[in-house]
DNA sequence: GTCTATAAGCAGATAGAC
DNA sequence: GTCTATCTGCTTATAGAC
């Protein structure tokens, strides 16, 4: 066995400094989704990531750059929403909920979306990022269903999206932020269903 | 006539000021659904109302005095809200789309409602705010109407709110952002209409 | 790769002149 | 009531030592 010391990953970037850059990957993340785009500081990442300020910037350049690398959703998400198209129509309020729903719960994709949302109404590029999440993917969703309307439903879906990721976890107003994620998939779904399928009006 | 050269309102603060004052008080509504609490600072306020930055602190002496002092909704809202129970069950949906859209497209409740929204990411109490909006107003008619889970029903229709909120307003996404008043009253009226009074699930 | 020192700028808030 | 001057602290970012 040739395998050298350090931990897995044979494609990429070299060894060596990855370690420490991750931390700064979810320190950075962390912040931009607890306090948003201002108040997450190079200070108060690095501090958070155990690591000297100097070294973000070392890594990054500069807190734009930053954001953009660290604020990409996993390839996975977008594709999935789209996916959703090619399943039985019945239930596809269900699919689309338990999609977002476990986007939601899983801390790694649930700092990024969190993180968005908490700095859209600080940073330009993170409302881009919000914009695209709505005009763009569940746009496309809607299109690939041949209903009537599909850009108006698919904003309609992405207020929920939105309004139960601000509700949930940023303002955290009850009983909606303490539920299980079970019954929030049981509350969306039928909203969802009705706003991608049904009649509209 | 006895009536002096200064404009009406005969009750309340003493003349002279007020005009300045008021002056700074839409200014900072403005600032506040513009760029959100950490980017209204009190040299872009007072540069928007026209007067000294000093004078802002003067009058309110702290800037969450100052955003406390004038994210005051006008009381009609809320009541307008709880009043709904009153009306037709039926269309109680539709009534509920008209006061919120009305509180939306009201240059006045706008700002403050927008500003409310943009803040609650980095102000803990605009998310406060957001909050009794939420559980508070919302709540109380819900409990009023006689049916059943109406905390569920009103952090659920709390959620529609917030949500076009941010998406009209905040990120502008499209064709929400420039759809006239009346199209969003269509589209909101049987989301809340099914939140408020028919099976949730 | 990691850290110290520091530059340059803007924030909220205070004191006091007029 | 209005404004000038200023204090203190924090921000992003750079230069350069080790």
């Amino acid at each position: 066995m040739t395998m050298s010391t350090s931990s897995g990953g044979r494609s990429g970037r070299r060894r060596g400094t990855t370690q420490t850059r991750e931390a700064i990957v979810v320190a950075a993340q962390t912040q931009f989704a607890e306090v948003g785009y201002d108040r997450a500081t190079f200070r108060s990442i690095a501090t958070a990531a155990g690591v000297d300020p100097a070294l973000v910037v070392h890594f990054f350049g500069s807190k734009e750059q930053l954001f953009h690398e660290v604020m990409k959703l996993p390839a996975g998400l977008a594709g999935a929403i789209v996916d959703l198209a090619q399943g039985p129509r019945a239930e596809i309020g269900r699919r689309l909920a338990e999609v977002i729903v476990a986007g939601f719960e899983n801390p790694a994709s649930q700092r990024i979306i969190v993180g968005r949302i908490r700095s859209a109404s600080q940073h330009p590029e993170a409302a881009e990022l919000v914009r695209q999440a709505v005009a763009g993917d569940l746009a496309r969703l809607t299109a690939a269903l041949d209903v009537d309307q599909p850009d108006v439903r698919a904003v309609l879906a992405g207020v929920q999206v939105v309004g139960i990721a601000l509700a949930r976890y940023v303002v955290r107003v009850e009983p909606l932020a303490s539920m299980p994620a079970e019954r929030v998939i049981e509350l969306l779904a039928p909203v969802f269903q009705r706003l991608l399928v049904e009649p509209l009006t």
